[in-house]
DNA sequence: TCTGGGGTCCTAGGACCC
DNA sequence: TCTGGGGTCCTAGGACCC
């Protein structure tokens, strides 16, 4: 059997956990530059607001349903996020973090009364995090995800934990999920299934495996085993990173190189950080510029360039070099750039490293990089950072941006007696 | 005026090998 | 008229996820 366990509207709960009057109120929480909706409370939902809404053109609903406003605040969610998956790893040896509020858990061969569990570890994370939780559980993780939607669904009826153990349910389950819902089918895939009548997953399930394999390639064959109890997508536990990215969305449109690449090296800087956290060495190294995808056709160019790197390195100074090298190759000054990014991938492990007989890494930067990282981290924040990066990061708008309540000691709470 | 960011996996087709 | 067969590896792009 697998769990699921999923937190309750994340983000919107991470910012009530700090503070609490805004339970029962309509929340959103807007992506960088305040830009789009990218989480809703519940009582947000039903007032009709879409993920993925741009925030100005609901700026008059927010204000006459008295929607509460957040801007992302990605250092507090990622460490409550963190929090919540401690708890979760001690109620199974194999846990897969799926996303950020998210994780699969392996309870096989566990002598429990699932529900039982389910419901334990939901009131433990939420004693011990504020955060509230669903869990579904399964035979398979398809099933545990659809179990999920069934737990959040039905509050009433599951107190937040379903369980699918019997045929029964599991064909109850198929014929109430609709097939646009279900786990690993998009949107194109379920436009297709639409066009031939396939409404429910139990109708997907009943779809001969010919045509799934033909028109799903293996991902559907696979879905549809899961979906019928057989396990077919095994548990990922490797917690490492197959690649790194750091993108942002501009302000406002730039077309200034040397500001360009200030942001590039800034990107990179902080890619490589996170790939010296896992540990690993990159040996390719993606760069990319975009214009203002809302413009006309004329207007739009989006050039990426992939870099082979003659060796592996994690060294900031390194890949920043690379960087802008790649930078230099994709700019044309007459457009105007509204978002770039910097993407590492083809990792190798730091202590695997096998060096080669005529270009490496520069030996001393580790060191170097060893040091500047445990500087930077005591001070959380880039204290130490190359005289080729921007000055104050990555301008953004952020006026509705709560505290940093567990990451940085100034915003943390102070409770008066 | 304004419209996010960060991941994974799969496939087709080309380059290259013997 | 007719020009082999069977592989692997790499890459770009698409689809999906949150």
């Amino acid at each position: 059997m697998y769990a699921l366990v999923d937190c309750n509207n994340f983000y919107a709960s991470c910012e009530r956990v700090f503070n609490p009057s805004l339970v029962g109120k309509p929340i959103v929480v807007l992506s960088n530059n305040d830009g789009c909706v990218i989480a809703r409370s519940n009582e947000a939902k039903k007032l009709g607001i879409p993920m993925g809404a741009p925030a100005y053109q609901y700026k008059d609903t927010f204000e006459k349903c008295n929607i509460r406003v957040f801007s992302a605040n990605f250092p507090l969610y990622g460490d409550m996020s963190r929090r919540v998956m401690s708890i979760l790893s001690t109620y199974s040896p194999q846990r897969e973090i799926y996303s950020i509020d998210e994780c699969f858990l392996n309870l096989s061969d566990m002598d429990i009364d699932f529900c039982e569990y389910g419901l334990k570890m939901k009131a433990h994370v939420e004693k011990w995090t504020g955060i509230p939780i669903s869990v579904g559980i399964a035979p398979t993780k398809a099933l545990a995800k659809a179990a999920n939607r069934i737990a959040k669904k039905f509050p009433e009826q599951t107190k937040g934990c379903h369980v699918i153990d019997t045929e029964t349910k599991r064909i109850k389950a198929l014929k109430w999920l609709d097939v646009e819902d279900v786990w690993g089918i998009g949107r194109r895939n379920a436009a297709k299934l639409r066009a031939i009548g396939v409404r429910k997953a139990w109708d997907f399930v009943n779809l001969p495996q010919s045509w799934v394999l033909k028109s799903m390639t293996v991902a559907g064959w696979n879905l549809q085993k899961e979906l019928n109890g057989i396990p077919s997508i095994p548990m990922e536990l490797i917690e490492k990173k197959q690649s790194i990215a750091t993108t942002r969305t501009f302000d406002a449109e730039k077309d200034d190189f040397e500001e360009i690449r200030e942001h590039i090296v800034t990107f990179t800087s902080m890619c490589a950080e996170k790939l010296r956290h896992q540990h690993s060495l990159c040996h390719r190294l993606m760069v990319f510029l975009e214009t203002n995808r809302f413009k006309d056709m004329d207007k739009r160019y989006n050039p990426s360039i992939l870099i082979k790197l003659p060796f592996a390195t994690c060294s900031t100074l390194e890949l920043a070099e690379f960087a802008v090298d790649g930078l230099k190759q994709i700019y044309k000054s007459r457009y105007h750039y509204k978002r770039a990014g910097v993407v590492l991938m083809d990792f190798e492990d730091a202590d695997e490293y096998q060096p080669s007989l005529f270009f490496n890494s520069n030996p001393k930067h580790k060191s170097l990089m060893a040091k500047i990282d445990a500087i930077n981290h005591k001070y959380h924040k880039d204290v130490i950072r190359l005289g080729s990066q921007d000055f104050n990061r990555h301008k953004m708008y952020q006026e509705h941006l709560s505290g940093q309540y567990t990451t940085k000691i100034e915003d943390v709470i102070v409770v008066e007696i």
